[in-house]
DNA sequence: ATCAGCCCCTGCTAGC
DNA sequence: TGCTAGCAGGGGCTGA
């Protein structure tokens, strides 16, 4: 399940692997995990175009191609991007393969939520999954003050604030849960009951998580891998998420797990207030 | 405007 | 052993 720390993980390694090689042809294997153009169209337009530049939006990857077209990738829960040699059998699950001038990249996904989005590059922070992001949280425009200024209208539960995209860009299910645990807000607070000293904390710990996240790796729980196949490290920091029933590694405490917003959420109910 | 709940998918696991 | 039901989850969508 890539969250930013997984996402800027896969970049940094495709971009190590992929910049300015040129797409010398694209297999779509299952027509699904392709958006904005019909299969052959969508091939056809990609065709001979150089990869410039690769960045991310929250866990979105933005792929700038030659002649002004672009990609939108997001991997949902299982996807992955991998490079190989060129002539790399595909999985079973490979939707996609893009053969370069160099190696290729394999487009690999069992769920199938996720995507591949062609757009024309002006078009594409336009896309309405894309405009109505909320802040990077490890750029300049983000701060406690703004994460305080956006909570104070939401009545909903902090961990389902947390999640939503739309609020701030990036922070997935195991993240959400990290960030809690070390600011110790229970997650079920509801958003704007916050005091200013728990919302600084919350974002000191939302920063902290992601800046580790991203220094390990990224966190590699069930599916996840970068470009190059390698696993991500952070799940050895994980001090909550998927640990419930065991021992708090703070206070010995029975972790407990609840579902909330629809996602397992795991908490120290003595940690956490 | 906000928010809960459903849906998409497949693989794994628990239970019979 | 072999089956099925339940669960995992990001984000788009729907309806309240």
């Amino acid at each position: 399940m890539p969250e930013l720390p997984e996402v800027e993980t896969i970049r940094r390694s495709l971009c190590q692997r992929i910049l300015n090689l040129r797409i010398e042809d694209i297999l779509i294997r299952w027509p699904g995990a392709v958006e904005g153009y019909e299969g052959k169209t969508f091939a056809d337009t990609v065709k001979g175009l150089r990869i410039q530049s690769i960045e991310r939006r929250g866990k979105y990857l933005l792929f700038t191609l030659e002649e002004g077209w672009s990609f939108i990738a997001h991997m949902r829960m299982t996807g992955r991007l991998v490079y190989h040699a060129q002539g790399q059998e595909p999985e079973k699950h490979t939707h996609v393969v893009l053969k370069l001038s160099s190696g290729e990249v394999h487009f690999t996904d069992t769920r199938k939520f996720g995507r591949l989005q062609l757009v024309r590059t002006e078009e594409r922070l336009k896309q309405p999954s894309l405009a109505r992001l909320g802040p990077e949280p490890l750029e300049g425009g983000f701060s406690a003050e703004e994460l305080a200024r956006r909570l104070a209208p939401r009545k909903l539960a902090i961990k389902a604030a947390l999640l939503d995209q739309n609020l701030l860009a990036g922070v997935g299910n195991i993240y959400a849960d990290e960030a809690l645990f070390r600011a110790g807000i229970a997650p079920e607070r509801c958003a704007n009951s916050l005091t200013k000293e728990e919302t600084e904390k919350l974002y000191t710990a939302i920063c902290q998580v992601l800046e580790e996240g991203i220094a390990a790796n990224g966190t590699s729980f069930r599916d996840y891998q970068d470009a190059n196949g390698e696993k991500g490290d952070f799940q050895k920091e994980l001090n909550v998420y998927g640990r419930g029933g065991e021992a708090c590694k703070c206070c010995g405490h029975t972790l407990e797990r609840i579902r909330l917003a629809g996602r397992s959420t795991v908490f120290c109910p003595r940690c956490q207030r």
